[in-house]
DNA sequence: CGCAAGATTGAAGGACATCAAAGGGCGTGG
DNA sequence: CCACGCCCTTTGATGTCCTTCAATCTTGCG
């Protein structure tokens, strides 16, 4: 991966867009860039970080082990995503694990160079609360149907946003672009995989959807947006 | 209430901590001071906030209408806590409405003006991003929480974390320092009335918690941390 | 005292979790 | 290249937690 590639990546970057050339070589300058297999954990949930970390390129999962050894996932990260940013930035302990599910590429600053070049450069801290925030509301939203949603429903938006984030469009429809079980999907919706299996195998008869060994084609994304919605 | 209180306010929320007196004075100078009676909302759901407030004193839910009727409590705010802040800071639509439970007093700043107090003192720009970053993280262990545990554990989970944010001291215990109801705690943890009540009926005798009408007291929080940890 | 709002309690039903077992893809190694 | 084995998936049966409905009881207040 050439410099090019890598200013590229920090360009559009949420943390640095609308920053100045020069400043960008800085950031450039100062951050590590490293690829790492798949299935590789990043951070550990309980630890303070030691860097901030932006996905340059991959899948990434976020997702935390609890008590009765549940697992849930927090969030599935793609291309230009930050990991344990809220962490670096409250100065917080992680409350989740990162794991990459695909290969990746991954640039990071130490903390303390984050915070530094965030008093240097003012826009990269708003950009900073901009998408902190942002995080934030989204989180808001997905407690909200947590909380009063029937797992269909869950099941229903936690595709659309996959395919949203990192859909890829293939033939009939639009593909998640990575290898998805359906105990991923449980462990996103916070159920298990027997109910998610019969769900998309409904789906599947309905022609709403083409599921596969890891792998799910939405096809008719306005009856999903209907089930998502309106519950039936 | 008088300007000096109005001082200590501010010199106490997480936004203008650290800020030098001079530009106290000016936040101070900026800000428009009102007091609302119970019941009355601040902000609506999906509009887009015109102002930033802070919680001078009393209790303000946070909470979602759903589709289907349902309703979701997002948050109990208390003195200190910012309302829309995430909407004002991400310049978001709102994602939830406030609406106050008691008799309160506000701090409040136009959009424009508290993004040009957070241009011109940097120190609450930091500080807004570490308390958004505090927020995100509360919420990501929510939906944690949400996902995998039980109603029951739920339940001891929210009123602790009540008790801590605003609970008062109470002979025999900590209690929850505004009237809350079944419905309320359902609200809040995703279930309805009835379950809430059975619940609350057994931690009653086994003397974990002394509950009335709109009132509850936590007797031996050992035991509730317990239920939320371990689930029995 | 009577009303309204909150709280309790029982019964019945449904959605979901759990357990068990069998049926496919897909890679690997013989 | 085929067969084996692993992992993912499906499907049924069963149990339980929770929701829903209905009715009664309690409490505080006008």
């Amino acid at each position: 991966m050439s410099e090019a590639d890598v200013k590229e990546l920090l360009w559009r970057n949420p943390l640095f867009m609308s920053l100045p050339d020069a400043a960008l070589d800085e950031v450039l300058f100062a951050s590590k860039l490293r690829k790492i297999p798949a299935k590789t954990t990043i951070f550990h949930q309980g630890d303070i970080p030691k860097e901030m970390v932006a996905l340059g390129n991959g899948i990434v999962k976020v997702w935390q082990m609890r008590s009765g050894g549940a697992t849930a996932t927090i969030h599935v990260l793609g291309p230009g995503d930050l990991i344990g940013a809220t962490a670096v930035f409250g100065r917080l302990p992680l409350l989740a694990t990162a794991t990459t599910v695909t290969d990746c590429v991954l640039l990071s600053w130490a903390v303390a160079l984050t915070h530094d070049l965030m008093e240097r450069f003012p826009v990269i801290r708003l950009n900073a609360l901009g998408y902190v925030s942002l995080h934030a509301e989204e989180l808001v939203q997905r407690l909200g149907e947590m909380a009063t949603e029937r797992v269909e429903q869950r099941i229903a938006r936690s595709l659309l946003r996959l395919a949203d984030h990192i859909g890829l469009a293939a033939s009939g429809g639009v593909e998640i672009g990575y290898p998805l079980s359906r105990q991923d999907i449980a462990e996103i919706v916070g159920t298990d995989l027997y109910v998610v299996s019969r769900v998309l195998h409904d789906w599947t008869d309905r022609g709403f959807i083409m599921a596969g060994r890891l792998r799910i084609i939405l096809c008719d994304r306005e009856r999903i947006e209907q089930i998502a919605t309106e519950g039936r």
